[in-house]
DNA sequence: CCTGATTTTGAAAACTCTTTTCAAAATTTC
DNA sequence: GAAATTTTGAAAAGAGTTTTCAAAATCAGG
């Protein structure tokens, strides 16, 4: 019953002399069902219904863990608290952020990430990752 | 021998009844000679070299105003402060930033901006600004 | 299973950057 | 120049995040 996620968390708590712990197994089941940018508070309360006993500290090293583990992706649009996605089976994407009700849309575009490669090249810089937020409204919003 | 950004700065002040004072003056200046991506902990401390008395409050006060009347531009790199480039006179462009040295190449690609309008356009979004940043190597890191 | 070395936890304190408070000082208006 | 209003610097407060620390949990090896 234990999802791939699981087991690439298993992998890297064994790789590094870490213990799998029964809060970063609910933390990162929680956090798997979330299908929205995540920040650390929003999943500590969600957790919390689960694990009423766990601590917003728990919440923050566990996401650390998700990040150096490749699980998890660490975003920032701006609003002053950093948000977290899945990034373990999905693909690279970017995104716009409605401003007016704050709705995240995902999108790719390969020709963009062409020109990114074609520029950094162009002067001598090798990408290693990028950020495009696109802010404005929304369709709903207009 | 008034600068252009500094009239602007007078015609924002004017039309929301605020004062013109001294430290105003004194940050504006310094800021127009930083040719770098600069924050507001390095701003004070160049502008203390002509204004010993000001305040740390003051600068971060004086950049909202800046920001408010389009004479700077806020940036945030990830690196848990936010940072200032004048914007006044000075066309849009996105950034690279090593992440060996810290150094920050700016570039436009105008397809990569069509096609973020492209995009946006295809999701009934309509884009007000946007963030491109690409993270990596530069050339002298290599 | 124990045992014991090592890691993790929750609560609270500390941290960093930024904003706010407040009384004194400066600016502008009349 | 006097009065109304805004701004200032210093210090306190705020927000999000990280660290500290002693107690609890985990996990090898026997
Ligand atoms: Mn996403
Ligand atoms: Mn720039
Ligand atoms: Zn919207
Ligand atoms: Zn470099």
């Amino acid at each position: 019953m234990d999802s791939k996620e699981m087991e690439v968390l298993q992998d890297y708590i064994t790789q590094n002399n870490l213990k799998i712990t029964k809060q970063r197994r609910a933390v990162l089941n929680v956090f798997l069902e979330c299908e929205n940018h995540v920040s650390a508070e929003e999943l500590y309360k969600l957790v919390s219904e689960k694990e009423p006993k766990i601590g917003l500290a728990t919440v923050y090293r566990t996401l650390a863990l998700f990040t150096q583990s490749q699980l998890a992706h660490e975003l920032d649009f701006g609003d002053g608290q950093k948000r977290y996605e899945h990034q373990f089976m999905h693909s690279h994407h970017d995104h716009m952020i409605c401003t007016e009700c704050g709705k995240i849309l995902e999108f790719t575009h390969p020709l963009i990430e062409k020109f990114q490669e074609e520029v950094a090249a162009r002067n001598g810089f090798t990408i290693t990752s990028h950020k495009l937020h696109l802010f404005g409204i929304c369709s709903d919003c207009r």
